[in-house]
DNA sequence: TGTACATCAGTGAACGCGCGTTCACTGATGTAC
DNA sequence: TGTACATCAGTGAACGCGCGTTCACTGATGTAC
């Protein structure tokens, strides 16, 4: 087994990468150090070579899972046009995406553990928040005012989690595609 | 200490109601029926006369905290006449609605980590859920098509949950503000 | 109404278990000469 | 380039702790006569 510092590195992403992926999964509270280095085939004690605590280790994968999550949605899109509000509206709501939290976005999948967690989640998530809000608002041409931007990440948001709790799939289909419609809708109106 | 039959409905309903504020204020996960047993001052013994399980407990409790959240709803607004969208949004976009979320709505507080749970807490809240549509659809006098209620569900659930991890309370007030506006013109426009 | 007995709500010790964290250790890596 | 030494990434045993759950027990409640 190599021990080089490039190692350790990349040792460590992989332990924040496992992490990020846990929590979108499972939740903040779920993560246990130990299946989490087993996951990453590392022994427990080796944690705390590069975390130094369980808490810190929790804000850092949010951050990770936060990136992660805009940069799949990224790698989605054609990166030769702008980024339409359709294109946007459908990726974030569509069936694919309620059914993978573990690589989506961790804004829908952790809102509500986020709410109640310290102030260091809350911050890490925050600027998170912003600027989905503000990318949104950029797709519908909103330069000065974000209102309906404010109101289309909420209710995509809402949606989305909604669509995870819903056991009834056409009822958790049809709350996605209404949402989804009635954003695109908001769109052309402005 | 009182060790009657009627004595032991009245524990049960104590130790739901504590559960059901816990699970509101901390998550599902973060229940422990040690803390809670000594919270309703009882022995952690005497949990399983009650229930047969922690999950078992988790799915009561939950279903305790929809109603109960329901149940403060309906108190807050006068019972002569119907309820208005207005006071509905206004209601639960409020401050104070954001700010104690151990009385407040489960499925706001709750939203993201039913989504991941087990069935039986989805299938406790999918009805709460289908039941709050329906109410808002009503006070939009909408009796066949429920499409915007199922965004307005969506919006207020996401922005509560949303201001509720926002640290910069303006913003905060601002997201619940810009929403509540947003779904009161939304139902003027019917 | 009074007594004898069965029931059963609640107690508290005990269980095995997994948790987060610490630490002495190993051996490969990196460095100084 | 080769050797001697320091560093340090990762190991795995050990820690104290709180968890969910079980169970023998206590004593008040409820019932049968």
């Amino acid at each position: 087994m190599g021990h080089s510092q490039a190692d350790k590195a990349r040792s460590r992403e992989r332990i924040l990468n496992e992490a990020a992926t846990q929590i979108r999964d499972k939740g903040l509270d779920a993560l246990s150090i130990g299946s989490l280095m087993q996951q990453v085939k590392l022994t427990h004690g080796g944690f705390y070579g590069h975390f130094a605590s369980r808490s810190d280790l929790i804000a850092a994968a949010l951050q990770q899972a936060l990136n992660s999550g805009e940069a799949s949605a990224h790698a989605a899109r054609d990166p030769d046009k702008p980024v339409s509000v359709n294109a946007l509206v459908r990726s974030y709501l569509s069936r694919s995406h309620r059914d993978q939290p573990k690589s989506g976005c961790a804004i829908g999948a952790l809102i509500s553990d986020v709410g109640r967690a310290d102030a260091q989640c809350r911050a890490v998530m925050e600027p998170h928040i912003e600027s989905f809000i503000a990318k949104v608002a950029e797709t519908f041409g909103d330069d000065d005012d974000d209102s309906s931007a404010i109101v289309a990440v909420s209710a995509m948001v809402g949606a989305l989690a909604i669509s995870r709790v819903l056991t009834d799939t056409k009822r958790s289909d049809a709350v996605l595609r209404t949402v989804r419609d009635a954003i695109i809708a908001m769109a052309s109106d402005e």
